[in-house]
DNA sequence: GTCGCGATGAAAAACAGGTGAAATCGCCTG
DNA sequence: CAGGCGATTTCACCTGTTTTTCATCGCGAC
């Protein structure tokens, strides 16, 4: 499953290196090189980041710092360290400080994937489990999404953002989400303010059950945002 | 049988002869010099490891102390310890900890082979016997696949990496395996990210298996991974 | 009417994965 | 130790799919 990822490293070039590879695997992730920033990003919930990957030594704030910060303040989300040090005593003052991982540099890319599963895998949080609601059902292993209708079940494969759109959508039925805060959580930051992505992303997802015959359950309320409708027009 | 072995030694020379030696085996290695990082790796379980050596005096962890942590985390591979230590106390702590055998430094590369070859063998999970999916069936000893079609049963020889491929595959018939999963099951670490080993690989096998006039079991789910399918197309 | 927001369809861009040829590797042989 | 051979990986290119952009349209509110 893609996550939302902040990544906190001042060396330019590691930090692109890290953001494409993570961007590859379909991850959405934002970089920022100061520790202070990376900490207003993490604390303000602009986006719920579900892992956060942190240089050791960054200008504003310190990486441990930074993650004793974040526990202090109860955010629970996965802290992977990067450090360039290999002494102990600092790989204990990190998990001491709260990190769950780290990686000390250099480090083969490769690796630093697998942590990232891995970091996944381990967290009680993680629910690789089916999504249901009403008649819809998302299953994130195949990427199919299943739905019951009177005619019997329709089952339609989801491409990488129609599967992440929906997801949001499931865990957050009946109520308005505002296309901002779709784009915050399924977009990095820096897009483009005038860009319309979600908008034509609501669409594809839209037209795609559309082809297969189906009412569509997304609802726009005008200048509020999107509602997703866990029943089929015509139940209760 | 190729092994996926994580190999914890700080000393640098050691580590890398021995490295080589097991991969000149067929296996697939992964190393890190220190304690408390083979124990993430082992613990996260990125890859599915199936043995551990693991030097005795380490930093971060010590051999011993590892050890302990993968027996009480629930572990059941195998471990083997190196020690520069000779002294029974030391071995019975050791085996105390959750080893399975140790050798002492120095120790000729060809000892440890034995060892590790008698690991293999002694483990409960040790299934040589052949691998049969639907009409396929693999058998390690001889490294040949064999398909029974309508016109009869063909026979193809497999090489080192098909065969790992296809052991794979046979193990996790009709799901739907992410690249990523297999690169870390059958490549060490140090792989580049953006290489296109497992296509390549994966392309021979099928092409290996259409020379002898058989379709491919082997789907691509875009995006998404590889799907073996435990039978032929036109039966149920 | 016109303003703003979102919908729309088409086109462009980005991307993943497949492909054949060529380079490389490890190992065996002469 | 060179040459050969099969196995494996890399490379450059190609293809089909997914995602984004762009220009335009429609609709309700003021």
């Amino acid at each position: 499953m893609p996550l939302r990822i902040l990544l906190v490293e001042d060396e330019q070039e590691l930090a692109g290196a890290v953001q494409t590879v993570l961007q590859r695997q379909g991850h959405v992730v934002d970089h920022c090189p100061d520790g202070l920033e990376g900490w207003m990003l993490l604390s303000s919930e602009l986006a719920r980041y579900e892992l956060a990957i942190v240089d050791w030594m960054l200008p504003g704030l310190s990486g441990p710092e930074l993650c004793r910060r974040a526990r202090t303040a109860g955010l629970e989300l996965p802290l992977l360290l990067l450090t360039a040090r290999a002494e102990t005593a600092d790989r204990v003052e990190g998990l001491d400080a709260g990190a769950d991982d780290y990686l000390s540099k250099p480090f083969a890319m490769e690796e630093l994937l697998a942590r990232v599963r891995a970091l996944q895998r381990r967290q009680p949080s993680y629910r690789e489990p089916v999504l249901a609601v009403g008649p819809y059902r998302f299953d994130p292993q195949s990427g199919l999404l299943e739905v019951s209708t009177a005619g019997g079940l329709v089952a339609i494969p989801l491409a990488g953002k129609e599967q992440q759109l929906m997801t949001y959508f499931l865990e957050n039925p009946e109520r308005i989400i505002p296309g901002s805060q779709l784009r915050h959580q399924l977009w990095d930051l820096h897009q483009d303010p005038v860009s319309n992505v979600v908008a034509a992303q609501v669409r594809l997802l839209r037209r795609k059950l559309a082809a297969h015959g189906l009412p569509s359950p997304i609802e726009t309320v005008p200048s509020r945002g999107y509602r997703f409708l866990a029943r089929l027009p015509g139940e209760p």
